[in-house]
DNA sequence: TATTGTTATACTCTATAACTATA
DNA sequence: TATAGTTATAGAGTATAACAATA
């Protein structure tokens, strides 16, 4: 970090262990929260929220694998404890047998409502608060920019199917 | 998402989804590489990390678990590992005998050296290749700058002694 | 009494591979 | 044959609390 760094110049290595810092911290802080207000942790809310967002509160299965699982079975597993919490419920897909379409139940929208308050005032006290528009401006569009990037850029060792399904 | 979000307006809640898939995404490439070339994690890496650049490749416990980990007992675990494998030593300080000094050994020197040029590949290609150069500056001084205030504002629950050692 | 660190334990989460069923 | 999903299983990592030792 003091010298063997060669191919980043040190104001890209301060930047990239701010954004791993600070993405951690505020992972961590959201996460208490979620898991105080809510019994969620933070994969099990992008799940509901996902889902509270989809049309119908309907998604399949492997569209909500998208982005916010690394594997299908990490997805069953989350997907179980959410079923047996009655916030979810999954039946077979009409369209196509294989599939299994998640709905949100109203007791997973209430739980969402519910935590969603207090989420969105951690992040905004500890991501925003610190933040002029204008640095906010730049930050989304240089992380949107970003995304893109590695979406279309996956890990050499992509799985051809275990993978995150955003690869699929 | 959708609306459920007083307090955050849509470029807010744009970037913090961006920060939070963008770091995960990076964190995970940047996982994958560590363990190929290295068998080491994330956190074992950053430990290595610091005390390769610490004076004299020596800390102790407690400055390590600063900024690392967000319990003593989690530390005291992954020290085991790279212990046993000849990567790290642990004796006791001589200044504070309850304090317990760890120190790279040529061979974690040896390790971060031939991890390091993948590592940092990883993250230029990934993280720095779409950004312009006046982007990285923005980019770097606005994170920096909440990690600044994060550090200052620890979550509400802050532990008194087990939480992150941050707030020691 | 407060601090440093370890240990025991229990638990959560994840990943791999094998398997079923449908397209 | 390829895709969607589940299950079994095994392993990595984490957190809590109890503990010993030093300041």
């Amino acid at each position: 970090m003091s010298d063997p760094t060669p191919g980043l110049t040190p104001e890209q290595l301060g930047a990239y262990f701010a954004l791993m810092e600070v993405s951690s911290l505020l992972q961590y802080a959201v996460d208490e929260h979620l898991r105080a207000d809510g019994d969620l942790s933070w994969v099990q809310f992008q799940i509901l929220a996902r889902l509270t967002d989809a049309p119908g509160g309907k998604l399949r299965m492997t569209d909500l694998a998208d982005g916010v699982v690394y594997s299908r079975s990490g997805l069953t597993y989350q997907a179980g404890l959410l079923d047996k919490r009655g916030l979810i419920t999954r039946s077979p897909s009409p369209d196509d047998e294989r599939s299994v379409l998640v709905t949100v139940t109203d007791a997973g929208r209430d739980l969402v409502a519910q935590v969603m308050p207090g989420h969105v005032e951690s992040v905004r006290r500890l991501l925003f608060e610190p933040m002029a528009g204008r640095d906010l401006a730049t930050l989304g569009a240089v992380l949107g920019r970003v995304r893109e990037h590695m979406r279309a850029n996956p890990p050499r060792s992509a799985k051809p199917r275990a993978g995150r399904a955003r690869n699929a």
